[in-house]
DNA sequence: AGCTATTAATAAAT
DNA sequence: TATTTATTAATAGCT
C-alpha cells in the first residue's frame, strides 16, 4: 500500500516486522470496529504476536460472551442440514456435547467467578446440577460401594448383637426373675453425641435423585443412597 | 475509500448494509491473514452478522485452540504487574479461576467429545481430577455428614451392645458357670453375605486424597472418608 | 457479481 | 515511538 508492493510472506527483518505488526494490527482492529458499526455486526478478534503477547477486541460485550456465542453457533452450524438420520447422529451428537460444554463452562464461571457477570436461568442451573450429578455418580460409584457394604455389615452386626442380647436377657430372666434386667434401650439413649437423635437414619433418607443424560438414564437412589 | 467519504454509523439501507458487510468482511479477513503471514502472528476472528450468522477465521490451528490460548493468556495478563499484595489478590484470584475454567473446559471436551482432537497431559488430567474432587467435596459435604453420623451412631450402638453383651454374659457366668456361655463371636462370623469379610472397614480405608485449590487446602480424608 | 473513481492504509524514511 | 509522504490496497456507488 505504499512505496513498493509488499510480498505475502513473513517479513524477515525483525524491526520491519515489529513496525508492520503494530501498524497493521491497529488497522485490522480499526477495520473491525468500522464493520461492526456500519453493518451492525458483533466481532471478536484475538491476536497473538510472534512472541505470544495477546491483543484482543470485542465490539460488543465481553470476549467471553462472544466465545460462548461462537461455541453455541458453531455447534448449531454443525447440526445444520442433517435431515438424513445416518448423517445426523454424529453431527447432532457433537452439537449436543458442545452445548453441554457451553453450559458447564457457564456454570463454572457462575460458581467460581463473580455471579454478577453471569446470569443463569433456573433451567440452566438445573441442567448443570444434573451434569454434575452424572460426573459424580460415575467417579464415585466404586468407592461408594465400599461404604454401602460397610453400613450393611455394621447393621448386620447390630442385628446379631441385638439378637444375642435378647437371648442373653431371656436367660437372665429365666434364671433370676425380672428384678436384675439390664435395660439396653436406656443405654442406647445415653450416647455421647447429643444430636445423634436428630440425624435421620439411612432408611429415612428419601430423596430420589433422578439423573438424565444423553447417554443413559439412571436413578442414583437405586444404589441405596442419594448423595 | 471510494466515491465519497463514509460516515462511521450504521448503514440504514439494508441492501447497502448487506453489500458493505460482505465486502468489508472479506477485506477484514484478508487483512487478518496478511498480518498473520507477514508478522508471524496467530489470529482468530469471530463475526456475527446482524442476523446472527457466524463467520470465523483462525490463522493457526482451530478456533478452539485459540480460545484456549486466549483464556490462559488473558488470565496471565490479569496477573501481570501485581507486586503489591493487596492489589494482587483479586487479580490473581481471577487468573487462577480462569485457568481452572480452562482446564475443566478442556477436560469436558476430552471426556464428552472426541479424544482424538483433545490432548491432555498427565498433569492436566491430575489437576482436573483434583478440581472435580473439590466440586464433589463442596456439593456433597452436607449429605456426607449424614452418612458419617449414621456410621458413627451405628458403631456407637455396636459398642454399647457389645458392652451390654459382656455384662449379660458375666452375669450368666456368675450364676450358671461356664457351660452355658453363648459364643457371640461365632455368631458374628456366620454372616449371610460371604464376602463381607473382604470389605475393608472404615478404619482401614487409608487413601488420603489431598485437595488443593486457590481458596483453601483441605484433606478430604480428614472427614473420615476419601471418596 | 464486476468496474472504477476515490478514499484509506501503510512502507519507507525521518 | 511519532510524523510525513509516496504508493498501494480497499471499497462505495454504479452497472
Amino acid at each position: 500500500m505504499a512505496r513498493g508492493r509488499v510480498q505475502l510472506r513473513r517479513i524477515e527483518n525483525p524491526v520491519h516486522r515489529q513496525v508492520t505488526f503494530c501498524k497493521r494490527r491497529a488497522g485490522l482492529l480499526k477495520k473491525a470496529r468500522e464493520l461492526s458499526v456500519l453493518c451492525d455486526a458483533d466481532i471478536g478478534i484475538i491476536i497473538f504476536s510472534a512472541h505470544g503477547k495477546l491483543y484482543d477486541l470485542a465490539t460488543t460485550g465481553t470476549m467471553d460472551e462472544l466465545i460462548d456465542r461462537y461455541r453455541s453457533a458453531s455447534g448449531e452450524q454443525a447440526a445444520d442440514g442433517c435431515g438424513d438420520q445416518r448423517m445426523m447422529d454424529p453431527k447432532q451428537e457433537a452439537m449436543v456435547l458442545q452445548q453441554e460444554i457451553n453450559l458447564l463452562q457457564k456454570g463454572l464461571r457462575y460458581i467460581y467467578g463473580n455471579r454478577a457477570n453471569e446470569h443463569m436461568t433456573v433451567e440452566e442451573l438445573n441442567a448443570l446440577e444434573r451434569y454434575l450429578e452424572i460426573w459424580m455418580y460415575n467417579i464415585r460409584s466404586a468407592k461408594m460401594q465400599i461404604m454401602i457394604q460397610e453400613i450393611q455389615a455394621l447393621k448386620s452386626k447390630e442385628g446379631m448383637l441385638k439378637a444375642a442380647n435378647e437371648i442373653l436377657q431371656e436367660k437372665i430372666v429365666e434364671q433370676n426373675g425380672l428384678n436384675h434386667l439390664i435395660d439396653v434401650g436406656m443405654m442406647e439413649s445415653h450416647q455421647q453425641n447429643g444430636h445423634f437423635n436428630t440425624v435421620p437414619l439411612i432408611e429415612e433418607i428419601t430423596n430420589p435423585l433422578t439423573i438424565l443424560s444423553g447417554y443413559s438414564t439412571c436413578r442414583v437412589s437405586e444404589m441405596g443412597y442419594s448423595f
